[in-house]
DNA sequence: CGGGCGGGTG
């Protein structure tokens, strides 16, 4: 940084005392014909020219096309357009200007062309999103190369070119260039290794990149945070963190790119654990200011249940974007704090920020929690007649869930038929689910074949609909799909629940036996029971079909994964810190009545996250909005 | 004179 602002400083001096290069801008006659007699400083011609490439070199690095222009035309004064040197640092100069048209022209106009040159302007393609026209340029290269004017290509075009591919998604392309870098010994180039690896990931080949990172003897920053970049976008969570980790036991400085997809990776595994110590590190690492680190953070703690970090979060960042507010937006959202999310879509509008349709399925979602089909369909509105943004399927399907989970299931109904998309699973999902709830057969019936199409291989959805029939004490279709289900290969995910206690994370599952001190988590589960007995509480089981024999169900469920997390909670954590349980299933209608009621007795704040939504137990009732 | 990484959404 220091040696860069001393270096333009030098260059800043040079022009003070050299006027002549700055008023030279070309007429279009000019242009067309170079002076007969340009004036030759004293100094030599050689070092003109050097001084001219060393001015068009800062223009590239400041983006100052003006200047870059005037010694262009001073180039062609000088008659030098047809020096390969000087037309490369033309066409970089254009490029970094963004002037990519100019780039091209000067390109095509050299009459001999460098690698250099090549590698310049195929890198400017790529860098832009030209990728069609970077490749096509790709193989002009190859065949001119086959010619013998110099070595087809280098490390350098390779890593333009992958970078092209990287944007296709392009496969095919990439494994043959990685063969191609094999057999020219380049594959061991960092940045060439580091591109492919970057594109195998991309593809979703993550071993492939895993190789290349484990094979390669010297790695750069990028090379780190693309791999974890890498198993971040391939939601390899857990192989992130252990990677960020070995970084770290090495002495790594990580950079922001590996900072803000760390906290991606804890997000999406809900660990607050590390989602603090990160937020330590990438602290006293000096990104605490970095908006785009900040919008992360929001988004990690809210996905970890701790809605009030994420917002002191918020408060801390001076100026904000429309992305850092759909952050802390769907934050609120997912927490049912409905007032908050539009208080702050308001505050969006004083600050003169405009919100985007990312917005709008933030606010959205929050209707849904609030229950409120008025507010739902007033911001639906607003966005397209407001704001001039067209709904997407997002947009539709918090549409459709705002409506069934009011009763409107016939018009949620008449709302996927009409909308300009194909319906996906989650739409005909929330339908049969409001279905359900408000106990319409019908439309059940007919949401669940849609999903069955759908989603064949996902049993949940036949578990759904099978407590449709169970609601309407049709026991005979009941025992229909549960024969189905037992002889299908179709599986329900099982359900699990963990907590954070103590930087430990503790995991259950249904009648848990693995736990060290499971002896001691019944005892105080079937204590609480008792008591909740007589307070009135009875576990709801007609309703539920959990794909197990009756004789045990009833046990079963008293030892809902999520009962036990909770039980162990009580034990462990600090009095009266919040519990907050993760399920990965939706909660069902027996365990939120059993938290509500926890909460009562025990006085606790309990937290419970299911499918991305979270639900606040205190005092003997639930933030939800469902209607249990 | 040229090259590889980035944030938010049921």
């Amino acid at each position: 940084m220091i040696s860069s602002c001393i270096h333009r400083g030098k260059i800043r001096a040079f022009r003070l005392c050299c006027p002549r290069y700055l008023s030279a801008v070309p007429t279009a006659q000019e242009l067309d014909q170079p002076l007969k007699n340009s004036p030759v400083p004293e100094d030599g011609v050689a070092a003109h020219v050097q001084k001219l490439n060393q001015i068009l070199q800062s223009c590239a690095r400041n983006g100052d096309a003006i200047e870059g222009k005037a010694c262009h035309a001073q180039v062609i004064h000088l008659g030098l357009h047809s020096d390969t040197l000087t037309a490369n640092i033309l066409v970089n100069m254009y490029s970094k200007c963004g002037l990519l048209d100019y780039a091209r022209k000067v390109f095509d106009g050299m009459p001999h062309r460098s690698l250099v040159s090549w590698n310049t302007m195929i890198g400017t393609l790529a860098r832009v999103g030209e990728d069609q026209e970077a490749l096509t340029l790709f193989i002009q290269m190859l065949r001119r190369g086959k010619e013998g004017a110099h070595a087809p290509f280098s490390e350098f075009t390779l890593s333009s070119v992958l970078c092209a591919c990287a944007a296709k998604c392009a496969l095919l392309e990439c494994k043959q260039l990685h063969a191609f870098s094999v057999k020219a010994m380049m594959d061991e180039n960092v940045f060439v290794a580091t591109a492919l690896l970057d594109l195998y990931a991309k593809c979703g080949l993550i071993n492939d990149a895993n190789s290349i990172f484990e094979s390669m003897r010297d790695r750069s920053e990028v090379t780190w945070s693309s791999m974890i970049a890498g198993y971040v976008r391939n939601e390899m969570y857990e192989e992130a963190l252990v990677l960020f980790q070995r970084g770290q036991v090495i002495g790594l400085e990580h950079n922001q790119f590996s900072i803000s997809a760390i906290i991606c990776a804890c997000a999406g595994l809900a660990a607050l654990i590390e989602g603090n110590q990160v937020h330590a590190i990438l602290w006293k690492a000096g990104f605490g200011s970095n908006i785009f680190i900040a919008s992360s953070l929001i988004d990690m703690y809210a996905k970890c249940g701790s809605i009030r970090e994420a917002y002191i979060v918020f408060l801390g960042v001076e100026e904000k974007n429309t992305v850092l507010m759909n952050s802390i937006i769907s934050g609120f959202a997912k927490h049912a704090r409905p007032t908050e999310a539009m208080v702050l879509y308001e505050k969006m509008q004083q600050m003169g920020m405009y919100p985007n349709e990312v917005t709008f399925v933030c606010v959205l979602n929050a209707c849904s929690h609030v229950g409120s089909v008025q507010k739902g369909r007033k911001y639906f509105d607003l966005m397209i007649k407001e704001y001039n943004l067209s709904p997407n399927v997002l947009h539709y399907a918090c549409m459709v869930d705002i409506l069934g989970r009011a009763g409107l299931v016939n018009e949620a109904y008449d709302l996927i038929a009409q909308m300009p998309f194909d319906a996906t699973s989650s739409m005909w999902g929330s339908l049969l689910s409001s279905c359900r709830n408000h106990g319409n057969l019908d439309l059940a019936v007919v949401a669940a074949s849609k999903l069955f199409e759908i989603e064949p291989e996902n049993a949940g959805n036949h578990v759904l609909l099978s407590n449709v029939y169970a609601a309407n004490k049709k026991w005979a279709e009941v025992a229909r799909v549960r024969k189905f289900l037992k002889d299908s290969e179709a599986k329900k995910e099982k359900g699990r629940s963990w907590i954070e206690i103590k930087d430990k994370v503790h995991s259950f599952m249904v009648g848990e036996r693995n736990h060290p001190r499971i002896a001691d988590i019944y005892d105080k589960l079937d204590r609480m029971m008792e008591e909740m007995e007589r307070m009135g509480y009875r576990a709801e089981t007609e309703h539920d079909l959990h794909d197990v024999d009756s004789g045990r169900k009833q046990e079963l469920l008293k030892h809902h994964s999520e009962k036990l997390a909770l039980a162990f909670g009580l034990m462990c954590s600090s009095p009266n810190a919040p519990l907050r349980i993760m399920k990965n299933l939706r909660i069902c209608v027996d365990c939120h009545s059993f938290m509500k009621l926890a909460s009562s007795i025990t006085g606790r704040e309990i937290i419970v996250r299911d499918t991305n939504r979270f639900h606040h137990f205190t005092d003997g009732s639930c933030s939800c909005g469902d209607f249990w």
